[in-house]
DNA sequence: AATGAATGAGGCTTCATTCAT
DNA sequence: TATGAATGAAGCCTCATTCAT
């Protein structure tokens, strides 16, 4: 492993261990020295990646960026199943401990800063179901009773609230399960 | 005004302070002394009412207490109505600004303790809830095609989803308004 | 001592240890543990009185304020027998051990704040001693071969170099007896 | 430019970035990383010239070296020409801009250890100037009437008052003229 | 010889809590 | 009961120094 590599290894061992204390104790709560100790490096040198405790933050990519969302862009034909899949890879991918999944949320409830990136990624992913849902909604698949800035709307919610309460130690063992569930349901309320 | 009452007045000062605090600025970051600042009281009056800043969140009862449950247990006759009645009463009575309800969120994952508290009481909730889905069930309310206790979890990740985006600013000004439309949806795929 | 006096009292031990020690250490190499200790308070009570390191200068005073120069406006008769008082004056209550001198000099070179203060204060005794000695010269007291200007800059540098030199450990046992003696040599250069 | 000719030119760069520093902020805000930086080399190349920080000093060589004082040890004749003389080499060759002598100054008082340095410095100087004063009083070209050693303590406060006010950003542009002029004024006050 | 990542002691500052008034 | 000065543990961050490359 050569210099540049340990470098980004020695990064990821801090980000890492520092999601990991967030899920466990919040952001506040934990402290730089516990975050170096676990990832076994000096105080110091969280100091050398990071200008300060907070800028960990703008690592964590907290619910993964818009360019995931690029894959809902090009759906043709039915759209559930494409839904179904997308939602499996997005739950994969992203944090899989509970803890790891309370970090995030208290992450991004931390700060304002946080909180309207968070915002902001929500509205966009939003945006980009509405289109989909419209869709669906013309193609017979989910009901036009409601509208689907609604639905979109509901969507959102139903994903955040498995996470929050998965997250909080309720459900199923594994957070895809539950998530599948769960949306399994709210797909059915959508029935014409 | 005399002296019981104005003890009672200045805990309620103090409470209503902390509480709005809280959800401007999380637990952590809130100081005692901007709580007794906004108070208008001295910072040593704060410990004559309350042990250490962490006890603020006994009298905060977060998702109001187990006695409002109560209310569900003897039910009778056709169940949906009264659960629409219950979710109204809940959310009217609960926080109704988006920053009260971020600061209860923030507070229920801010320390272990009341993690467990809020865990907890979720818990007792669905065991509350199961029953009376079951009830619902047999009336032919609710499918069966579901388990009762998965249908239990959904309810209270739909509450718990609702209250976290729009918390961050998401969804219809009234919090009450989301949270209905949400349940009309959840109900419609309970539909058997 | 009553609460008031007491606040006053702290205040001043807080003061009067930082002077001593940055006369010992210099201001930089001076830390908050250090003042805290030798006032005999905690650390934390630094803080209460200043909101941070830096601000202890603020009440220095280093070269006593202008005040003390409007003595040197009203001078009637013949200037030479009240400069010297006032001299005499000026270095009795100024600091008064190479300790303190050092100090003092020390903060004025410390930060850009305080040495524009200090030059500003200089620049003002120079206006002030122009006109004083201008009346001098034409009293005949003091030779007008030289620019007035040029003797009040002299005049200055006599002082700061008493000062700096004494503050180092060098010349007499007392401030003033090195002081009077380097102006007695300053007004024999100036007679005509 | 050969290899030795090289290291010779890196340790002028750090030296100088070095001084230019602590002429901008003083010894202790300067850190090793501005230093190199500006020297445009890596940080650990300061330690391969430099044991620590502090030994930077030991090549400022403050107030030039005792060395330059031998050159006053033999003069023949008339002493004041000389010492004219040699007063303008002296400050010709010191540090040249206002920042540089307030670095030096700050340096002297910065730590215990070169403040007696300084103070050693400065008490050779006056036991070399002793002699040449008590020469030229039984020349006739300076006063008896004032004892030789006070005359000596008033040449160094000169000097040092000068060096001074000017680095604080008094007085004529450069440096030499003031510090001529002041001498001027010196000399005359030392008239039989 | 040059580099810069890693180290950790030590500084400044905050703040929950105590306690005398 | 109310006050706010005093406390000191603990946090964040800096930076001189070391060392492997």
């Amino acid at each position: 492993m050569n210099r540049e590599e340990k470098k980004i290894a020695t990064r990821k061992k801090i980000l890492d261990s520092a999601l990991e204390l967030f899920a466990e104790h919040g952001y506040e709560t934990t402290t730089v020295h516990m975050i170096t100790e676990r990832a076994g490096v000096a105080k110091g040198t969280f100091f050398n990646y990071f200008d300060c405790k907070e800028d960990v933050f703008c690592d964590l990519q907290t619910f993964r960026a818009t360019l995931e969302f690029e894959k809902l862009k090009d759906i043709r034909g039915p759209i559930l199943p494409h839904v179904r899949e997308f939602l499996m890879e997005f739950v994969r991918f992203g944090p899989n401990s509970r803890q790891l999944v309370r970090a995030v949320l208290l992450s991004d409830l931390s700060n304002e800063k946080s909180l309207s990136n968070q915002r902001k990624m929500l509205e966009e992913l939003k945006e980009m179901l509405i289109p989909l849902i419209v869709e669906a909604q013309n193609r017979g698949e989910f009901t036009s009773a409601i509208p689907a800035d609604m639905i979109a709307d509901q969507a959102i919610q139903t994903y955040m609230g498995v996470s929050f309460t998965w997250g909080m130690g309720m459900g199923d063992d594994k957070l895809i399960t539950q998530m599948v569930a769960s949306f399994e349901l709210f797909f059915r309320g959508l029935q014409p």
